[in-house]
DNA sequence: TCAAAATTCCCCTAAAAAGGGGATTTATAT
DNA sequence: ATATAAATCCCCTTTTTAGGGGAATTTTGA
């Protein structure tokens, strides 16, 4: 018997994931929490052998907590669920030692072919996650510390001079950190840098 | 026995919904498609007492989808399904004849509550979406046919004259139409401007 | 039908961003 | 230790946007 968590904050989805996993004799639900913590604590008490864990949740990142998990108890699977498919996030996932993607949009049978992978210690990519992954150079740069800071006052509407002002630093700075981006990602202005930023969640 | 139709793309949302319905002995679900085609024409075959419809559709959005609806089938109550309580979203589909609005990180119960209430003649709102509303004033503004169009070319990097050149009208005119958002917003520039369309969802 | 909203167009100036070229000093990771 | 990347700073010019006025013509909804 194979023993699951499920992390997850929408109720509707829990249940959607109960009622499939609850057709396979095999698979045995005996945990749900909605929150990164909730989880931490009920590991305490006891371990699955895979948890099926949303990437959005009230109050971690799917990157964080799965780090967090892996790091103490390493034998337990991950499997992560998401509503996104970014092939940069799963790339991530499974570097950190996650053990399959699956996205919400995945057929009924996707779940329980997961779980089932995922303990034969195989990688389980979704169908939609793995052509997501396939599509040529989807990779995108990523944004330095310091970019991401820049780049999210620049989405609050402030100029140049007023960041300066703000992290202490030159307008010459900002400026050069605004347009290394535009460089880096090949958007010709603010306006694009900005959409390109919000759609693909770097800020 | 209330007859429910589910229009609603994501398989897991699916299995959900389902399993909640099916736990109300009074509710059957005698329909479920992905698509807002498909509905229509299912539509023509049988018709529910209850249309649970998701806002976010492959083929379409809510609102359209409702005013279809209920232009063809006027005694069919529409309860929308979403993940995001856009409050302006929520106004907008009462106005054009749905019955009840429920947020998809809504409580088990809410969705049969919903159902039982819209038979009823009332209108429904799930717990999070009424506190959605009760915000003071989270209404935006709406943005113009034009203004929309313009602002996603904006989006996607185009200069007031690429702009101009493509719709055919002058660069003062896009420049009006660009400043008349900035006002209507209240926003400094256009970077702001574009971090506000996309997280509201206006473009 | 008729007022309100949307779309179109023009003037002006100042401020900001983009495009080009560099260069130096910290970090940081192999 | 030492390349590599990140962060800092400077010059220059041109283009684009912002901010301030208006005003005429379509559309559209009540």
């Amino acid at each position: 018997m194979i023993k699951v968590f499920l992390v997850e904050d929408h109720p509707l989805v829990i249940e959607g994931i109960k009622s499939l996993l609850a057709e396979d004799a095999g698979i045995q639900c005996t945990g749900i929490c909605s929150t990164g913590n909730d989880l931490l604590q009920l590991l305490k008490t006891q371990q699955p052998d895979v948890i099926l864990m949303d990437m959005n949740l009230p109050d971690t990142n799917g990157i964080d907590l799965c780090k967090l998990v892996k790091a103490s108890y390493p034998k337990v699977f991950v499997v992560a669920l998401t509503i996104n498919n970014q092939p940069g996030i799963i790339n991530k996932m499974i570097e950190i030692g996650a053990s399959g993607y699956v996205l919400k949009d995945a057929a009924k049978h996707e779940i329980i072919d997961a779980v089932k992978s995922v303990m034969n210690g195989q990688i389980f990519y979704s169908h939609s996650a793995a052509s997501a992954m396939r599509k040529p150079d989807n990779s995108l740069p990523s944004l330095t510390r310091r970019e991401k800071e820049i780049l999210e006052l620049i989405a609050d509407g402030m100029t140049n001079q007023q960041i300066a002002d703000k992290i202490f630093v030159t307008t010459t700075t900002v400026d050069s950190h605004r347009k290394n981006m535009l460089t880096k990602f090949g958007v010709k202005n603010t306006a694009a840098l900005i959409k390109l930023a919000i759609t693909e969640k770097l800020i």
